[in-house]
DNA sequence: GCAGAATGTGTATAAACATGCAAGAACGTG
DNA sequence: CACGTTCTTGCATGTTTATACACATTCTGC
């Protein structure tokens, strides 16, 4: 194993587990507990992490820093984003929808994981660099609200796509209304790609259990099952259970 | 074994594992460590791949980006992004390269200025957010290397468009060689991009200047013009004007 | 405040590394 | 064909780096 590959782990750890213990990473990979704490040392020296008593955790202020700039994404955002990378498998194809909590997605997925990502967002693609998935690309107008390709060519150069999972972005996941968005347009692409999926999950961070906004989606019943973070409002996450919709609980682990 | 055989297989390595081991490629390849990394060495030398204890990993391309993020723009590069922003005319349809040229043309580019903006690049795609330009992003497998969309989807969704003026992006501008870039893909592309617009002017900073890389895009005649830095090599420049190609001249004003 | 765990430091060992050198192959030249 | 040149490769050398163990110190929970 090289050190390079281990420290890679590390830090893929740490971003699925938000947290590393030095002793069971050295039993996991079989060496001395000292080589995982040099190692956190020195990732802490690049401040790419903060060292606390037993192991690491994020940094604490480059963290900040960069989230600022790219978007904060709130604790819910990134618990759902976690659960949701949990269900890309190896060697499948994913389509990522856009929007902060996809971005997410991306961070937690595991950087070495070979797959195929399908997304009609730049800010994912470009996110998506530095992993070792195959991406591509869907193209045309950009609607610049929401910072992804919709329209004719977009329709088009989905329908070409065959894809095992789609994580479907949207604002609102309500039991009677449905899953909503803000614009028309974005709503149709979105059941394009639903479309072209063989299971798709909805992504439903805190703020958008038991909300609705103008444009229906589809119908829960539409969707293959919901990823809810268990921290969302009670009564609405009661009732959305009630419906039936199969539910991935994202912050329960 | 030729020499070259064994680098190629070093990358596609590479490519495949995330990281390459000397002593397993040596043991299976039935040579030396030693000639495995001084291939290593060779290859770190062309930026193709990062040395690191025991082996290599792949040249992170989180690196490149962070340049281009933070504006590691030469002045050379700023002169000639300028002079080519100012190529484009309000109302026109102008297509964008990729490249960190191509990304300073944003950054010269009117915030206010009404066109429409075609590229296949990703980054650009972002980078024109904030611009009142309409943006067509043109889809398809994305090249990692240079960040862009190529393949048969993207040169049949570019086969769509109709622009007033292609700049385009090369590594290389040379009297004999014509405009050149590092992959072949990459130069069909280019090409295909060309055809689409009735304007092509190819960017050369100064380091591009008298430079050739190993496929040739196009000739120089079967561009409109080249924008090139007034501070360039005098001796090359001074071949590219006897070459009777139409020059813009960046940096004079 | 104390016990136990976690940590840092020093040290020994082994692995990986760069460098210089020599043998051999491929190549160009006369 | 002979010769010298250049390039590649493997080996020996000394150096650097990674790792694990031992020991003293610091921290945490009770």
């Amino acid at each position: 194993m090289l050190a390079a590959t281990r420290r890679e782990l590390l830090l893929d750890r740490l971003n699925r587990d938000r947290r590393i213990v030095a002793k069971d990473v050295a039993l996991e990979l079989g060496l001395s507990e000292d080589s995982i704490r040099r190692d956190l040392r020195e990732l802490a020296a690049e401040g790419l992490l903060t060292r606390v008593y037993g192991g690491a955790v994020p940094a604490s202020p480059a963290v900040a820093d960069y989230a600022a700039r790219t978007g904060i994404a709130s604790d819910s955002k990134e618990r759902v984003a976690a659960a949701a990378a949990a269900l890309v498998q190896p060697g499948s194809t994913v389509i990522l929808d856009g929007g902060t909590t996809n971005l997410a997605v991306v961070e937690h997925l595991p950087r070495a994981l070979e797959c195929t990502v399908v997304t009609h967002s730049p800010t994912i693609a470009v996110a998506l660099l530095d992993h070792a998935a195959e991406v591509i690309l869907i193209g045309g107008r950009l609607f610049k609200h929401s910072v992804v390709a919709s329209g004719s060519a977009a329709v088009e150069a989905a329908n070409r796509i065959n894809a095992d999972l789609f994580l479907l972005g949207v604002t609102g996941i309500h039991p009677t209304t449905g899953l909503t968005t803000g614009d028309a347009d974005e709503a149709a692409m979105k059941r394009v790609l639903v479309a072209r999926a063989a299971e798709t999950f909805a992504l439903g961070s805190a703020e958008k259990v038991g909300a609705a906004s103008a444009f229906q989606v589809l119908p829960l019943d539409a969707v293959t099952g919901l990823v809810l973070d268990v921290e969302a409002d009670a009564t609405s996450l009661a009732r959305l259970r009630e419906t039936g919709v199969r539910i991935v609980e994202a912050g329960t682990r």
